[in-house]
DNA sequence: CCACTTAATTTAACACCGTTAACTAAGTTT
DNA sequence: AAACTTAGTTAACGGTGTTAAATTAAGTGG
């Protein structure tokens, strides 16, 4: 009898288990040190048995990937039920979207296939990122009604600018220091969202 | 006596058929597929023989990375000698990076550590990445005479904006047709260029 | 022409990788 | 008790970057 319910609950926990310990490698020593023995060894169980619950290390990575765009959908969700005014909402959310790459940069990365990360599935065929698209689509909807061509054409952009900067400051954080980016960062987003009017 | 002049040609002309092949499975099949093994059974030759002309190969994409910007770096010099016009200058050598990024996309992303490729050397200490710093930054000085705190953050913004257009262009390339794309990316380094006066 | 040196190249190995087939041991069911 | 299921391991295949040792080829002095 317990057994049924245990069993369950285990599989939940060692997936979990998986998943966190590829991210924890992935954080200290890279995606290219991430390897599926390595994890088998931390979770202490041999190889095969990470393929009881990931047909590949690709689906394995797909799932951080959705993992990482769950996560953001949850926080934009957040940000739009928390403000009523669309500019404030757009900027709020360039602001996790930096927070996010900053404090996880590691799910950043396999989620931009970004520093040696490589997760084969075509990143827009992630149901969980066109959930985050259509979050911020309707945001900037929801002040500026144009056509859907526009909209994708704005969110685009929108996007180009956030990525395009978070990705720099990453590459160059010993260069130039992680809080002159973001300030840089701010400043820009805030202008693009103002400038939308 | 021939031997002595023979030899050095040689040396350079398997040296850059090495580039070359690298360079040639990685637009095939991806950066992951490139392996020593593989180059040097293109090349006729066994393994090791790679490592008399790269010492691994990490320091073989470095100097794929560097080809790169050098590229980059005298596209650009040719362009700030063709124009006079600063604002000209700088929307051309917008246009030079997205050219470049579209004709040879495993470079651009070996440059940028982008689609599984990973080069550990630091991309701020390659000398030729700093030359093509130097350039756009010196063509934005000239019709922003500004102090260089100013103009390393303008660069920011220019570099991430292009870079992270660029970048989404790519990974987005299946859903959004690329030449819908680099209207986008024209209109806004236009834009981003007319706002810089 | 033969022996010797030097340079060029390959073979073989090490430790790792993703992945899978075969196997063992422990329950569970009938 | 016999048959079957489950959880888990070992061992292997073909691949990776890298290096030391062995081998071959070429040139040189006697």
């Amino acid at each position: 009898m317990e057994t049924i319910e245990r069993k369950p609950r285990n599989r939940e926990q060692i997936r979990s288990g998986i998943l966190k310990t590829a991210k924890s490698i992935a954080r200290q020593e890279g995606w290219q040190a991430v390897s599926i023995r390595k994890i088998a060894d931390a979770i202490e169980y041999s190889a095969p048995i990470v393929y009881e619950y990931f047909d590949s290390k690709d689906v394995l990575l797909d799932e951080i990937r959705s993992e990482g765009f769950r996560h953001l959908c949850q926080e934009y969700d957040r940000i739009v039920n928390l403000y009523r005014d669309p500019e404030k909402r757009l900027y709020e959310i360039s602001l996790v979207q930096w927070e996010f790459a900053r404090q996880q940069p590691e799910i950043y990365q396999v989620m931009y296939n970004l520093g040696g990360a490589l997760c084969t599935m075509p990143i827009y065929e992630s149901e969980s990122m066109q959930a985050v698209s259509r979050i911020v689509c309707k945001t900037i909807f929801s002040f500026i009604p144009k056509a859907e061509d526009s909209i994708k054409r704005l969110y685009f952009q929108w996007w180009s600018m956030s990525h395009g900067m978070i990705m720099l400051a990453m590459l160059l954080k010993d260069e130039q220091p992680i809080d002159q980016s973001e300030q840089i960062y701010r400043d820009s987003m805030r202008r693009f969202v103002r400038d939308l009017r």
